[in-house]
DNA sequence: GTGAAAGCGCTAACAT
DNA sequence: ATGTTAGCGCTTTCAC
């Protein structure tokens, strides 16, 4: 048929054909030692030119460095999803590709299946969204690897070597003055469970924000998963209270698409009776009636810092621990937009 | 501190506790050659009291072996978002979770780093959603690798060696039996370009369909990306045509919420006036007001369906071509449910 | 049934 | 400045 499926070069095809030893192909190639820069040049050339890349796996061995990264999306299955997911894929693809630039294979690693990665050893991982009592962070930090994330974990942190993030305080007082600006005087607040980092976050900025105003706390911790159908009893529930909020900030975006829906039910009008935020936008948030105001992540900025930062770390240009936060921007739509 | 970071133990480590050579050891773990039962038994207890599992990297060396499936979600990005990546994380989980199970390295390939491919061969590759122009495909092709898609890549084909995908034709049918049993009697079709094989899927069966019943054909073959603001644009020129669709089926969840989006700024009530299905299941479709009729496709399925096809393709255990239809349902709810 | 030994492709001392 | 050589940890022929 076609050519048949030729052996890949080898560090000795580069040597054979410069004239060198493969020493000197292994120096040139990763700038050790001292070569000829004419020697260095011709090399690199060659091998450009034979189409040659070392073989990871030879590297590997010789080094005795494993070069990979485990990706994981906590707790995301089936039955835990609290927002749209691009925002984890964009994050993902972006840090993996973060990754593969900086010589490391970025390896997805599911909830479920750590314990193979005693066969797949990692230098390190990153978690995105993290409670602190991923199996993942243990095997990793047990076997000497570093683990940062993406939102902070806020159980063990002494195995958690980083982290980037929004400033969710910041933001939460942005949105909340935002809401005051428009006009609304109760809003109530719908989050997870203090052990997320956001949730926890939201909540600390959110009371400060109220207790400044001698305003009501309404806050619903959401200890369910964040389905729709849950999504919709909450809302339900602050809404018909004696004393309603007059808008909700939620961390969710299916909390915001089920307040939108219980508005409806209960013949409120939003954003006239009620204003509505998410934390995270989504195209749920751009495509629902009316549109939803939200806030902007930057979700591939949040991959990318995070395994610079994770490199960093691995090759100890950083110390730890170290945090970084990400920028991100609140998108006003419909939802708030009253005059 | 702690514990120094100690060595992994090595198969020389376990076959001076066993008192054998490596090699026995080696034939025992991997059941290679003759080794005496008890011996074995032996061994294998030895390498497990001593948390022994084989380096991938020596073991790879020697093999030549690369054990490596590269994973990619086709055309997604800041600007390509067409379903609610749930599926898609679903979808990745499950199939990375399969691959691991079955020794292989599943690394995340972001679409625009393809190139590093060469320095991290894969010996296949599971592409979601192709389209067929994947320079993935190239790369793991050209290198004599095994390219499996999740949905069916429309060109290329030869590139491609197994697919799986949800039976679109019968469930167009189905949905469109559907929406005719509950009183719709001009069903419309937005889905994507026919260079996706869900579009072309949908589009063929759709037009088989009205044509048996003599029906006027409406299809919106949407070109630009399935954005909030293409979706409202396409459903709005559909709703104000002279004689409208009274019920539209469409491939994009967003474009099910820009039509009833649209739909209440129409003043046309949902499922009264018009009904909604879309083919992807998702939060959006389950959080929206009303909640939208949409078909579950079992992403989680689909993604260690093709790992597995992949493996045994890889194996020589399956030959290709090889196609694998995994089942899904139509979820009736809302936005189709009128007397 | 078991083991010695060669080699997978590369890096890193250590010569020269 | 360049080359020789000894591994890295494993698999696999080939003897025994």
């Amino acid at each position: 048929m076609s050519t048949p499926p030729r052996r890949r070069p080898s560090i000795h095809d580069v040597a054979r054909e410069a004239g060198v030893s493969i020493t000197t192909v292994s120096h040139s190639l990763n700038d050790r030692g001292r070569v000829l820069p004419e020697t260095k040049e011709r090399v690199i050339e060659i091998a450009e030119r034979l189409g040659y890349s070392a073989n990871v796996h030879a590297q590997r061995l010789a080094t005795g460095l494993n070069k990979t990264i485990a990706l994981q999306v906590s707790g995301y299955g089936p039955d835990i999803v609290g927002v749209d997911s691009a925002y984890y894929i964009d994050l993902l693809n972006s840090a993996s590709a973060t990754a593969l630039e900086l010589g490391y294979m970025p390896i997805l690693t599911p909830p479920d299946v750590t314990h193979q990665l005693t066969r797949f050893p990692a230098d390190g991982a990153l978690i995105l969204d993290p409670i602190g009592n991923e199996p993942l962070m243990d095997t990793v930090s047990e076997a000497g690897g570093i683990v940062v994330t993406a939102g902070r974990a806020m159980k063990s942190l002494k195995k958690v070597a980083g982290w980037v993030d929004n400033d969710l305080p910041t933001l939460t007082v942005e949105v909340l003055d935002h809401l005051e600006d428009r006009g609304y005087r109760r809003p109530a607040l719908i989050t997870g469970t203090r052990d997320r980092s956001y949730a926890a976050d939201t909540i600390e900025a959110y009371e400060r924000w109220v207790a400044e105003r001698g305003s009501e706390s309404i806050i619903e911790e959401v200890k369910a998963n964040p389905t729709a159908d849950v999504a919709m009893k909450t809302a339900r529930r602050l809404l018909e209270r004696n004393s309603p909020p007059d808008s909700i900030y939620t961390s969710f975006d299916v909390f915001a698409l089920g307040a939108l829906r219980v508005a409806g039910a209960l013949g409120l009008k939003v954003p006239d009776d009620l204003g509505i935020v998410a934390t995270v936008d989504s195209q749920g948030m751009r495509s629902a009636t009316p549109t939803l105001t939200a806030i902007e992540n930057h979700p591939r900025e949040l991959g990318s810092r995070a395994i610079k930062m994770l490199v960093g770390l691995l090759n100890g240009e950083v110390k730890p621990p170290v945090g970084e936060i990400v920028p991100a921007e609140l998108q006003v739509r419909e939802s708030t937009s009253r005059p």
